[in-house]
DNA sequence: ACAATTTCTGACCAATTGGTCAAATGAGAG
DNA sequence: CTCTCATTTGACCAATTGGTCAGAAATTGT
């Protein structure tokens, strides 16, 4: 996924070089690090400082692959949104709608298990406004959600499902597996510690339950 | 409710005095403001002279009533928490489990939609960690959730509710809910301008549905 | 080994920020 | 009107922050 207008600018990105093993093994300590600062301090909240240390290197050293502060920001936010678009992509047209949508939820809810970091960045990101990916939600987003919406009342209208809105149950699917990661804090607090533990298998257990209930013909 | 620890310290709030006319209207003006800075940049990303102007008047006016940023951070924290906490608590052990579980999910669903800014600063704390609400989230909303819980899993114990995890459902119910307000920038980028008028009421049909076919037994 | 290039660093800077303070202004009680 | 207390402000400050730069150290190709 590209952030059009703003541009990353990695190191030797407009030049032809290609990057050495260094770059590469920095690259991938600096984008890992502040995948972490950004997610749990927003990137107002970030400072440079926190960056190059969760890196493990110095600040002008940081600043040596990545100009500026946003540029690192841009970076980080096309890996996650990359990796958060992936599982509606897979969404088969010609799979069977139960299964395809029990899927789909699985693989979004297993994102906020192992990933939570991707979730809340992007989180955190949409709720102050999505500054940077503006173009990304009007764009290829939207297109990929249209054509996912077809083929959910294509479903229904064949009586494989019960009619459902699409767009919203798309929404409903990204904000009852999100929610887990996104408040996560909440979430723990409220489970006791007992139940911390099963905590996916009981929202997977009754997310199934619930939606399939809800969504498939008897 | 009350953000024990950190003490707000309002104007003359020690003092027995008993607060001015000027100090009431410029308190309501500070904290009208407040609450559009703080949920549209977080409590980072707003600055103090953002907060006196959204307010009205200059920074150290500002900070005459409030002594920090951090206080008037706290004040407005408190008023949207009050705010977020009245419907459960009014979800009535008494009542109809469909009606009542419909209630809230509309009360909650119309809150989203007339103070989706309550939301997105509720959402902003906890994303980050919720530093000032710990103890209200292992306290006091810890104790009205389970409360509500027991109440959950005594309508699914007499068959009036399919079998559920209460605490799941009532996830399920604020994920689904606070989604709209929080996304908000995504679903109107991905819904078009023909859809954006009509989202609440179409979330609400498509949620009531799902929900309801889902949780009641036939 | 050695020159060329990449990688790294300490010192530094300008801008922004949260917050202070003395003094000016305004409002209300008698 | 006048005294008192509440309110408001411009000027100011120390700390933090994003970013620069000249040069040191390390790596690489030959």
């Amino acid at each position: 996924m590209d952030l059009g207008e703003a541009k990353p600018e990695e190191l030797g990105e407009a030049l032809g070089r290609k990057p050495t093993r260094i770059q590469l093994r920095n690259q991938e300590r600096i984008l890992d690090g502040a995948l972490t600062v950004f997610a749990s301090n927003g990137f107002r909240g970030a400072t440079v400082d926190q960056l190059a240390k969760a890196a493990g290197m110095t600040k002008p050293n940081l600043l040596y692959y990545y100009r500026s502060k946003k540029d690192l920001y841009i970076a980080v936010l096309e890996l996650v949104l990359a990796r958060w678009l992936d599982p509606l992509e897979r969404l088969d047209p010609d799979g069977d709608p139960a299964e395809q949508i029990l899927t789909y939820m699985r693989a979004k809810l297993a994102m906020s298990k192992e990933r939570p970091e991707d979730s809340r960045l992007y989180a955190n990101e949409i709720l102050n406004g999505a500054p940077l990916l503006g173009e990304v939600l009007t764009g290829h987003l939207k297109e990929l959600v249209e054509q996912k919406a077809i083929v959910i009342r294509h479903w229904c209208k064949t009586g494989k499902l019960n009619p459902v809105d699409p767009h919203h149950l798309i929404f409903m699917l990204w904000a009852t597996t999100q929610h887990y990661a996104d408040f996560e804090v909440q979430i723990s607090a409220l489970l006791g510690e007992e139940k911390r533990d099963t905590t996916y298998a009981d929202a997977q257990s009754t997310l199934e339950r619930v939606l399939m209930t809800g969504l498939l013909p008897r």
